[in-house]
DNA sequence: CACTTGCGAAACCAAAAGGTTTCATATATA
DNA sequence: TATATATGAAACCTTTTGGTTTCGCAAGTG
């Protein structure tokens, strides 16, 4: 199953997982070590971001390592990415609405 | 009630709300007549995107005008950024590997 | 081989989500 | 003033979520 990215980052727990291997891969028993909830728990959540893309497993023995596919992320980057330019924008203009009252103060200067 | 940016922006439909009045504010007949779903329910969706600071609303006469506060989605952006250097590491990683084949098969040029 | 580890998956649960209908209320309008 | 509009909120219902326990199994170890 294909989960959404932005589902996925909902929840804090799979935003620490990911905080937690972005750097370098655990398996599972570390990762669940971390969090006072059982592993069953931190390990459904692991599946739904192995599901989301998130996160790769690979085994090694008895163990299997998560790795963190940050890349995934862009989806949600990208999205809120078109939108930047208006709180920009906003900003601009109150930047704008600050620096013409600043001019209004000490008079003088006007070149726009 | 402060709720979660990132669980506000879980929702598709929530996501579609956002998309829908980031460029001109509309009331809440107006966005809901463009979903499927009873005019409550996208209520319910605005009411969540209005506790995570998303949603500003604004009564006019009869009407409540719902307006985008887009720059909220920096919590998530800035969130995601420290992780972009991440991800370009790799893509340099694999572009320094690619030019490595390049130079091997065009024979010539080591230096690492 | 017997025992310990590290997992994956199933069965079960309570709470949260996402919808629907229905009802009450404040604002226009005829 | 009586009627239509635009909402806000409550009551209820079905699925999803996020957790817990328990069981089974494969991979190391003594």
């Amino acid at each position: 199953m294909t989960r959404d990215v932005f589902q996925a980052i909902a929840d804090p727990t799979r935003r620490e997982i990911l905080g937690m291997i972005a750097y370098q891969s655990l398996n599972v028993n570390t990762v669940s070590g971390n969090f006072k909830i059982s592993r069953a728990a931190v390990y459904k959540h692991i599946k739904i971001l192995r599901e989301a893309g998130l996160v790769e497993i690979k085994q090694a023995g008895r163990e299997r390592y998560c790795h963190a596919k940050m890349e995934k992320l862009l989806t949600v980057s990208d999205w809120i990415e078109q939108y930047r330019k208006l709180w920009n924008q906003k900003l601009d203009s109150l930047e704008a609405y600050l620096d013409k009252l600043q001019n209004k103060n000490t008079a003088a200067k006007k070149e726009n």
